[in-house]
DNA sequence: CGGGCGAAGATTGTATAAAGTTTCGCCTGT
DNA sequence: ACAGGCGAAACTTTATACAATCTTCGCCCG
């Protein structure tokens, strides 16, 4: 049964080229290299990745659907500005499903899974010491990746992976202080919990986790946003 | 203010091309006339809507991210074929996120909305004793996203969108006895929960609701499905 | 007569070229 | 001097052509 060419539809390492150029993109977003509202011309991608403007186009259909590029048609891809309306509706949306994925990663724990966390805290320890806010950033989100892995549930997952892209986005553009993410200490403690199979505290930990992110953003009123577009414009 | 050609991301009465091929293969799928498992040529649908294979495929990736059709690598696309533990996880984040929107929809309640909610009813009893199935499990689709549309939360209208797509596939396929789809007067009751503002027992109803769908659906266990795939094979 | 190898056909993946749209600069007219 | 419009350049959109891969059918060998 020779069925070794069939992969996973959203495999992790994925080696064919339209994913290369997705993460690289994405990457690069929320790496801060390309800020919000920056235009992402195909020909520059194609020549950057060296493929052709379909397999581009194909990788920027995938961004925009998960949120963090938009299209404008007959314009062009841009990086998507997510008002403050769009990062509270992103919020609200993982306080919702994030404490029962951890619900359902507890049902499904391992030794395995626990080792893959605890090497991954260190990992996050390691980023926030040598005070490298990008790979702490990524980080970050993988950890919340990570437990919705471990949970088992495919549909959560996808929508997790989404929600963490636009977070990343949102919480570098709204962070109010320069402090590093979210602070590593909270994921430690939702390990805690994992390890304890205590799944009311891991709930609690987890939402709380979320409610001192989006706490720490400064989400300015929309029609203030306007109002400051309008003086900036006028001046 | 030539604005005029700018539109909606997610138009519902997209005019343009990839979004008619999108939702002709979507109400195919949904309506029956493309069973799980069927093979979607590219030529084929291109063919019937008039257009090139470039716009087919891009309309083809849409239907995978929603889940109803699968994509192999080299070997084209596919109706999806939910197994029943995809069924259980749609079923189960169903159960999550809509009675929250049934908070918000309450939240953002209007005499225009519930017009249309109203006039909604109205269509879906009317098919119902039209006895037209393919109306009743589209209308009762539409039931659910309307409710999202009016709660105002595009991150949760998304997610159920696509929830809604693959339920409808789901229940297609698992159906246990012929009955029409969703009572249509649970939905009432959700609408006289929404029109009196109490979201407790708007919540209530819509859990029950979906609790109801799933139960009268005949999820077996993957592992019997293999067995009787066995069994077909083997005779 | 059954199984496996191989070539032809069909289908998808990728690249390139043609067509349409937007944008920006420049020029003209007032 | 400034407003308005014409036109060219750049870009996206769509179509078509080419390359790679898989499937299928027939043939040969055991």
């Amino acid at each position: 049964m020779a069925a070794k060419t069939r992969q996973k539809p959203d495999a992790p390492d994925a080696s064919d080229r339209v994913s290369r150029i997705r993460e690289g993109v994405t990457a690069a977003i929320l790496e801060h290299r390309l800020l919000p509202g920056t235009k992402l011309g195909e020909d520059e991608i194609g020549e950057i990745y060296g493929a052709s403007r379909t397999l581009v186009r194909t990788a920027l259909q995938q961004l925009a659907h998960e949120g963090i590029v938009n299209i404008e048609k007959n314009r062009g891809a841009f990086v998507a500005r997510p008002t403050p309306a769009d990062a509270r509706e992103v919020f609200e949306a993982r306080r919702l499903i994030e404490p029962t994925i951890v619900d359902h990663a507890i049902d499904s724990v391992s030794p395995a899974w626990l080792d893959r966390l605890g090497q991954h805290l260190a990992e996050e320890r390691e980023a926030e010491l040598r005070g490298d806010a990008r790979a702490s950033v990524r980080l970050s989100g993988e950890f919340h990746r990570l437990v919705a892995e471990m949970s088992g549930h495919s549909i959560y997952l996808g929508f997790l992976k989404e929600l963490i892209a636009r977070s990343s986005l949102i919480i570098l553009l709204y962070r109010r202080h320069d402090t590093p993410a979210c602070g590593t200490d909270h994921h430690a403690g939702i390990v805690a919990a994992i390890r304890k199979r205590d799944k009311q505290a891991a709930r609690a930990q987890m939402l709380s986790h979320l409610r001192e992110i989006e706490a720490e953003l400064f989400l300015k009123d929309p029609a203030a946003d306007e109002l400051r577009l309008a003086d900036v414009l006028g001046a």
